[in-house]
DNA sequence: TGGGGAACTGACCGATCGGTCGGTCGGTCG
DNA sequence: CGACCGACCGACCGATCGGTCAGTTCCCCA
């Protein structure tokens, strides 16, 4: 996207645009800036809300998941933003940007720990880091996993989250109770 | 990266590329192509190995995620054409060049089911993807994610994948048997 | 009312891009 | 020998890019 696009499409002039932002670098951090605190503010008021841990990863999942969906564009923009950055720019999104955020969601599965839920051994970030992977890539990656065998529950996302669930909390190895979980 | 930058590094002209490849769009396939043939190769000769399900899920982790690492730049090419593939593209990708590679690791987890290993109602397709999406994520963000707080599992490759199949076999519940895996 | 600074503009710049063109060179047939 | 052909080249093209600059318009406050 160019300057002269995205002038275009603000109705100005593209040396009105250097005028309020001193280079496309400078227009760029700040897009990116105001992506990540609309996504920090949504995931702040959803993590107030309580339940135990299970019932607060699935909804975790749920919302972010919406989040992902429901802003494309802006997530597309972030996450490609992740996926393809170098150490430099990688660390300064880390720190800037994404931190907190992650903490926030971590703290979901130690939490869970504390209580007694989940298994105190698991490493939390690890479990974040997982959940988040998942979501980042079905979100991501869906044009291609439609056509893939087998993948058909990249467009039953009711489906996919109650599997992922289950596939988060009980693993795959044979043994542990089955099924659906019993949310409302 | 400009065909000017290409011819120059390939010690020949820039009308010599034109002349092989007769526009920036061909050469791109070309090298895509032969890329995704690179990788399945590697992927085919690893599957032939035997050994339980849980072996062999094992194996593929630590293959995947060293595939991924050894030929960094190519990685890096095909996720970035994966990861922001629009919807026509997507099915290109998926139909000409992933579909077999992600059936055969579909096949790994079926056939844990019906050596009677992991749980029958898992959907062995969703069990290929969390695992892919957990290393694919691991490989693309290791940047951003080096730096957010717990994420120490990125430096310490024999960790992660020890946790991982950990999570992915048994699931963070209280109550399943918890511990490292009796590997070699 | 007028002066000054922010908001805003069109014209322009150098650089780089993908791609084309006319032509050279070495080898291979009839 | 000469016709032909694919490999290969330097020079060039139009388009587009990010960025600059001199100048105009607008608005607020002394």
């Amino acid at each position: 996207m160019s300057i002269r696009d995205i002038a275009r499409q603000a109705g100005a002039s593209k040396a009105n645009v250097f005028h309020h932002f001193n280079s496309k670098d400078k227009l760029y951090l700040a897009v990116m800036r105001d992506a990540c605190r609309r996504s920090e503010a949504v995931l702040t008021n959803m993590l107030s809300e309580h339940g135990d841990a299970t019932a607060r990863i699935a909804e975790y999942i749920r919302q972010h998941l919406k989040l992902l969906y429901e802003d494309a564009e802006r997530s597309k923009l972030v996450l490609r933003e992740i996926l393809q950055s170098n150490p430099r720019r990688g660390q300064e999104l880390a720190e800037r940007a994404f931190k907190d955020d992650f903490e926030m969601v971590t703290r979901i599965f130690s939490e869970g720990q504390q209580e007694g839920q989940l298994a105190p051994h698991i490493d939390p970030a690890l479990a974040a880091f997982v959940m988040l992977a998942a979501n980042v890539m079905l979100f991501q990656a869906q044009h291609v996993l439609r056509h893939l065998p087998g993948a058909s529950f990249v467009d039953e996302p009711e489906r996919y989250r109650e599997m992922l669930l289950d596939i988060l909390l009980n693993g795959i190895s044979k043994g542990r109770s089955a099924g659906t979980t019993e949310s409302a």
